[in-house]
DNA sequence: GTCTATACAGCGATAGAC
DNA sequence: GTCTATCGCTGTATAGAC
C-alpha cells in the first residue's frame, strides 16, 4: 500500500474514533511509525486529509446509488439500498458526527453534503408517491404528511450515528438503522401490506 | 451579577457557539474583559465549568417535567410540554451537540444523561399506552411498533439539534421540533382524531 | 521519500504581587 | 478577588540533511 493511502486509512480511523479535533498529524504519523515531517510531505495540512476522505465518501455513496437506481421500488430493494448507504456513511461517520467541525474548516463540504441530502429527499418523495399511487400507502395521508415523511427520512439518515449510544445500539449498526428508518413507514401502509412489511423488518 | 455567574453565562454561550473543544478559558476570560488567572480562581479547570452547567441543565429540565406531570395526556399539553423541554435543551445544546466530547471528559454526565432519557422513554410509553386504551391510536398497531415509537421519540429529542442545518430550519427551533416530533404520531391515530391533530400541528 | 530539528502559536493551569 | 507573568505541554507547519 502506498504511503499516501496508509496515511488516509489511519486518518479515517482516528477521525472516526477520536473525532476530528482531537486527531493530530503527530498522532497519525506515530501510529504509522512514520515521522510527522513525512506525513506533511504527502499532505501539506490536515484539511487536505479531510478533503480527500470526503471525496472518497462522495465517490462511494454515488456508486451505491447508481447501482440500484432501477430497482428502487420493491420494498426488499429499498431496504437493501438503505443498508448499503448506511454502511458507507458508517465508514465515513466522522463527516456526520463532526459535521460542524468539518463544515467550519471546509465550507465546500457543507455545500456538497446539503446537496447530496436534497437529492436524497427528492428520491424518497418519488418512492412515497409511487407507493401512494399503487395503493400500498393509505389514501388518507395528506400531502403535507408525505412531505414530512421525506423530511423525517433525511433527519434519520443524518442523525443515526450520534444516536446509537442513546439507544443502546452496539452491533450491526447499518442494518439496524436501515430497518429503524424503514419501519417509520409501517403505519402509513394499508392493512394487508403492513403484515408483509413487518415480517421483512423482523421483530424488534 | 456575580463574577462566577458571568463566567458561567459566557462559557455556555461559547460552548454552544464554538463547541467545547474550541472554547478556551483564555477566550472566555477575554470576552469578559477579565484575566485568565481570575477565571481560574473561580473555576479551577474547564471541566468544572461543564459540570456546573450540566447541573443547571438537569435542574431546569427536571423542573419542567415536574410542572406538567399531571396534565400530560391532553394532546395540547403534550405538545406544550415538548416545546418546553426542547427550549431547555436548546439553551444547553452543547451537551447534545458535543455529547461525545463532554462524555469523554466527564463520564458522570454520560450516566446521568442516559438515565434521563431512559426516564423519558418510560413516560412516552405510558402516554402511548394511554392513547391505545382510549382508542385514539389505531388498534392494529403492534406492541413492538409501540416500543419502536418510543425509541423514535428518544432518537428525535437527542438528535434534533444537529439536524436543523440539514433540514434548513432557522427560527423557532424548539417549537418547530416539538411539532416535528409530535407529528410522527399522526398515522397511528384513528381517522377522526387525525384531523384534529393535524390542525393542532398546523400546516408544515 | 523520509528523516531530524526547529519555529511558532495556542492551550490549561499555577505562582505570587497587589 | 483580580492582576501579570510564566511554566509545560501539544498542536501545525517548515527547513534542510540524507
Amino acid at each position: 500500500m502506498r504511503t499516501r493511502d496508509k496515511i488516509l486509512k489511519e486518518a479515517l480511523k482516528q477521525f472516526n474514533g477520536l473525532g476530528v479535533e482531537k486527531t493530530t498529524t503527530r498522532h497519525i504519523a506515530s501510529a504509522l511509525g512514520m515521522s510527522q515531517g513525512n506525513l506533511h510531505y504527502h499532505f501539506a495540512n490536515k484539511d487536505l486529509l479531510i478533503k480527500e476522505l470526503f471525496d472518497n465518501f462522495i465517490q462511494k455513496i454515488t456508486e451505491v446509488r447508481k447501482y440500484e437506481y432501477q430497482v428502487l421500488f420493491k420494498k426488499e430493494d429499498v431496504l437493501a439500498s438503505m443498508d448499503l448507504s448506511f454502511s458507507v456513511m458508517y465508514k465515513y461517520r466522522f463527516l456526520f458526527r463532526d459535521n460542524e467541525t468539518v463544515w467550519r474548516r471546509l465550507s465546500s463540504i457543507k455545500k456538497a453534503m446539503l446537496e447530496l441530502l436534497a437529492g436524497r429527499k427528492v428520491e424518497i418523495k418519488q418512492i412515497i408517491s409511487h407507493y401512494v399511487k399503487q395503493n400500498i400507502f393509505r389514501p388518507d395521508i395528506s400531502d403535507s404528511q408525505q412531505e414530512y415523511l421525506a423530511d423525517q427520512f433525511v433527519f434519520n439518515i443524518t442523525s443515526w450515528l450520534n444516536a446509537s449510544e442513546y439507544l443502546g445500539v452496539t452491533k450491526q449498526k447499518s442494518n439496524y438503522f436501515a430497518k429503524f428508518t424503514f419501519r417509520q413507514w409501517l403505519p402509513y401502509l394499508v392493512s394487508e401490506e403492513m403484515k408483509n412489511w413487518e415480517e421483512l423488518l423482523g421483530e424488534k
